[in-house]
DNA sequence: TTTCCACCGAGGTGCCATGG
DNA sequence: CCATGGCACCTCGGTGGAAA
């Protein structure tokens, strides 16, 4: 393969291959999040067993917050499970008994951490992580070894342990594997629990995902600031990332269209989205690719207009239109309705055509996205959501 | 006041693995 | 063999502060 042939998506490939799952999730990113649901509803996890599985406890933040916080929140019970076998690279002290007394470790064998309370142990009038890590100390029964079975690992979250945690508990909340997402929301939604994880974005468009989205079963959370997201790797996982990916000095990787899903209810979907009119949106967008334009475009092979940018949908369009996925961090489902998605999707009846060899040669790409006439040439655009105002204010059309 | 440039936000893909 | 699914990333345009 020549230089210049090099595919952009080479490392994505590589990375996919690779399948190392293994990010951490930031303790300030996981406050940040669990406190806009706060702020939505002081109660949203008071009595709850609250279940991080696919996790590591020896590093974990997700068990180091709700420990900290248990109270606080007014968690019944903190149940976190691991994998099996990675090797300890954290400063946690909590699990003594890998603690071979010189500074070094045992390697971990797949294992449950089960709190139902943290009080004061130490007796210095405060509840906090060290009481956690004394009462670790002193109940071994709060520590639970996992076999799992033939077909699963101790610790995969599909072996029948850890299927019977999360029978048991109300909310789940973990960074699972992105290979394994479709799978992992899946299981949650089967056995119906709250949830709130990260994944991909660009799970929107799976077509076991958007379902979910669509029928308001599933929504995305708060957010990663400035719609990065940075997650720490263990010194034994660095590897080649692409350039301006991994940052030495903190040990953080940046991932792009990163974020939180959840069927928890938080505020902002709740924040109204404030739309121009098509008029003003053709007057004063900053966009250029809709600037200088008379009108917006007009997809091919879906009743519906393309809107290419959240911040361009008109108030007053009746009709269906069709939107980034990203469109979804602002989305109210009191004030949009979303129809369908330009991705394979032949369900929301916007669809007018189907193309064959005859129309173009790229009819199979054509055929699968929303499709915009340029000049003489069919131009397939990204997936984009298909959404309707619930209440347009004018409603033309 | 204009130019520059570093940073940051967010919309976007060609290709390969898979399975009927 | 060909239709289909989906990718823990990339690229580029916009912006705002610094420099001149």
């Amino acid at each position: 393969m020549r230089a210049e042939d090099e595919p952009m998506n080479r490392s994505l490939h590589a990375a996919k291959s690779a399948k190392q799952d293994e990010f951490y999730t930031q303790y300030g990113d996981i406050q940040k999040e669990a406190e806009a649901y706060l702020e939505f509803d002081a109660d949203t996890f008071r009595d709850k067993i609250v279940y991080c599985n696919c996790d590591d406890p020896f590093e974990s933040n997700f068990f180091k917050y709700f420990a900290a916080n248990f109270n606080k929140l007014g968690l019944k019970k903190l149940i976190t499970t691991s994998y099996d076998g990675s090797p300890i690279a954290g400063q946690m002290t909590l699990f003594p008994e890998y603690d071979e007394g010189n500074g070094k470790r045992q390697k971990p064998k797949a294992l449950a951490v089960i709190l139902d309370h943290v009080k004061d142990e130490d007796g210095d009038g405060a509840a906090n992580v060290t009481d956690v890590e004394i009462f670790l100390k002193r109940n071994k029964a709060a520590r639970r070894s996992l076999k799992g079975n033939d077909r699963y690992p101790g610790g995969d979250f599909r072996s029948p342990e850890c299927v019977a945690f999360l029978k048991e508990a109300d909310i789940v909340i973990t960074n699972p594997p992105f290979s394994l997402f479709r799978e992992y929301v899946v299981q949650l939604v089967e056995h119906g629990k709250k949830f709130l994880i990260i994944g991909s974005k660009n799970a929107i468009t799976y077509k076991e995902i958007f379902p979910l989205v669509k029928e308001n079963k599933m929504w995305v959370g708060a957010g990663f600031a400035k719609g990065n997201a940075y997650f720490s790797i263990p010194a034994y996982r660095v590897r080649e990332f692409a350039n301006g990916v991994y940052d030495k000095s903190t040990g953080l990787v940046k991932f792009r269209n990163v974020g939180w899903f959840t069927n928890l209810d938080h505020g902002r979907r709740h924040e109204e989205l404030k739309c121009m009119s098509m008029a003003d949106n053709l007057k004063f967008s900053k966009h250029k690719k809709i600037k200088g334009k008379r009108e917006y475009d007009r997809y091919d092979n879906y009743d519906a207009i393309e809107v290419p940018y959240t911040d361009a949908i008109p108030e007053d369009y009746k009709g269906a239109m069709g939107v980034p996925i990203s469109f979804l961090d602002r989305h109210n489902p009191e004030q949009f309705e979303i129809l369908g998605i330009t991705d394979r999707d032949n369900n929301s009846g916007l669809k007018t055509k189907e193309y064959s060899d005859a129309d173009a040669p790229n009819y199979g790409d054509l055929n699968r996205r929303g499709a915009i006439r340029v000049g003489s040439k069919l131009v397939s655009t990204y997936a984009r959501l298909l959404i309707r105002h619930r209440r347009p204010t004018k409603g033309k059309k």
